[in-house]
Order: C-alpha cells, then structure tokens, then sequence
DNA sequence: ACAAGAGACCGAACAACCTTCGGCCTCATT
DNA sequence: AATGAGGCCGAAGGTTGTTCGGTCTCTTGT
C-alpha cells in the first residue's frame, strides 16, 4: 500500500468506469501494472467491490435519519435484526448512552415512525430517540490520503 | 424508473463490473436495451456516478465517531468548512438539539481529538459531543426496494 | 377508427477494452 | 557474484462496450 495504490484508490473511487489505459496514465503506470495493482487491492479486500452510487431522493427515499437505540441487554449479535429492516442503512454499536445507532431512510416520516415501531419490536429494545436530518451537506467516500502519517 | 430500473439499480449497487449482457439477463433484456436503461439512469441522476467501495480499515481508518456540533449562528452555508476537513465523510444539518452532525474517521483518537479541534476552530461552532463507534454491525447502500409503497 | 409519432426493444457489427503472457529490470538474499 | 522474487512493460487475442437499422407497441390527435 504505497502513493501509487492510494492514487490508483483514489481514481477509482472517483470514477471506477475509466479504462485501466487511463488509469495507468493518472498514475504513472502502463496498462498491464495498472490492472495487477488493482486486481491485489480487490483480493487483499482493500477494494471490497465496485458499486453504483445511487441517489436516494430516485429511489423515493426523502427522509434521512439517525437514531439511537437504547436497550436492556448485549445488543452485539443483533446484527440480523437491524439488516432485517431494509430501510436501515448502517447499524453500529456504539459507547456512550445509547447501545446502537442507525441510520435510516425512509420516503415519509409516517414510514419512518414505523421503523421506529419495527425497531422497538426488536427483543431486549426499550427505547429510540430519532434525529432527523433537515439537510445534508455531503456525503463523500474516507480520503486515501489524510490517514497517513498521524504524527 | 419502473421495476426493471429498480432491479438494474440493485444489480449495479452488488456488483458495477458485471457485464451489459449478463445485466440483461438479469433483468430480462438485451444487451442494448440494458445499455440504453443505464445509460439513462446515469443522464438523470439515478446513478450519480460509479465508484470503488474502499475498506476503512486498508486506508489506516482504524476509529469511527459520530460528532454533534453546536453553534451561536447558522451553519447552513458551512459546507466547505467541513468539507475542508478529509476526515469528515459526511456532515448534515440536524433538528434537535445540535446544528450540525458530523461523521469522522481517523486512525487514532489522538487524531480524532484534533478533528474535534479543528471543528471548534470554526466561525460559530461552540461545542461537540462525539461518541465512539465500538463495531461496525454494517454499512451497506440503500435498497432500490422498500421505498415504493409506504403502505 | 385510423394514421402519425414517440419510445423501447432486439440483433448484429465494429471499435475499444480487458486480460494474459513472455521478457526485462531491480532489489534483497545468500 | 549468483539466485530468486517482485514489479514493470509491450503486445496479442478473446471479450465487451457502443452504435445503428429495423420492428413492435403504445399514445395522441383528427
């Protein structure tokens, strides 16, 4: 993992349909060694897939939300639960007061009060609290570089 | 966007490299009417763009933390004070009691402590609250399905 | 009812690309 | 100094992207 792989990540997450001829050129590199560094990103699991980006607001999802979720015991195996819900769009255990928190998109907040619903359903679940998102200001893949060097 | 769109969506989101024919197959069409449908899909906005799904983790992100920012003024035009951050992968404007929630990855605390600093370093902001992210349960995007009816 | 037009699909053809391979070079090891 | 591994380049062939003409099905307007 050098300056030539971040860069290669970096291209690609900008745009991961660019030839591996254009992307040898960004990076310095021919076509043959652009593909082989790729090809190991993919198999070292750094690249875990190459994905469409898709925009909520097409799929009908207007609503974006965060809620915590509070609870009566060990939450960590419960990943099942939450994936079950497909309006859950990240789930994660979390410290602090709250034992989980999700993120949530939903196309009206009727459809969100009952994700709420669906979540207190969850066994050892007795408590959410939602925050709901008026804007947002981006959204943005973690940077290859910026992570490097931390002192 | 009918249900041949939706099921291209979720095709593409699985997997971006597979095939114009094998996406046809999928979806019950020819290789050109797929490729015509994607192509519309990107001209519209559907799809905002193609891209690597890069591990956290391979880039030295070892830390995940969700930060709450108040403020004394409005933060609706503070996008690219945020954004000036690499650390911060996404930032909303919330209702309730904070203005603005961040989303932060580093690879250490010591460096989130200094994106806290960073954050207080900007016009208006008088305070953060960040909770940690213990595990990740997962992240996944969201579904072409489940948005449609909300009934 | 019927003609006209738009939109979508199919199948095929050509250009572009992916993928692999042999050969070369560099560097670390012995 | 010899050896082996790893990485790169350039080229070749099989695969895929991209375009286009023709056909079909709806919708629109008279």
């Amino acid at each position: 993992m050098d300056h030539i792989d971040r860069a290669l990540l970096e291209q690609l997450q900008q745009d991961a349909t660019q030839s591996y001829a254009a992307l040898g050129q960004a990076v310095g590199l021919s076509t043959g060694a652009a593909h082989e560094r790729v090809r190991k990103l993919r198999e070292h699991g750094a690249i875990r897939r190459t994905t469409a980006d898709v925009d909520p607001s097409a799929l009908g999802y207007g609503v974006l939300a965060y809620v915590t979720v509070d609870s009566t015991r060990w939450m960590g195996d419960t990943a099942p639960e939450f994936a079950a819900l497909p309006e859950i769009v990240e789930a994660h255990i979390i410290a602090g007061n709250a034992s989980v928190l999700v993120k949530v998109r939903t196309a009206s907040t009727e459809q969100l009060q009952d994700v709420l619903r669906r979540i207190h359903a969850i066994d050892g679940v007795n408590g959410t609290r939602a925050t709901i998102v008026l804007e947002s200001l981006f959204e943005r893949p973690a940077s290859p570089y910026g992570a490097g060097a931390a002192g």
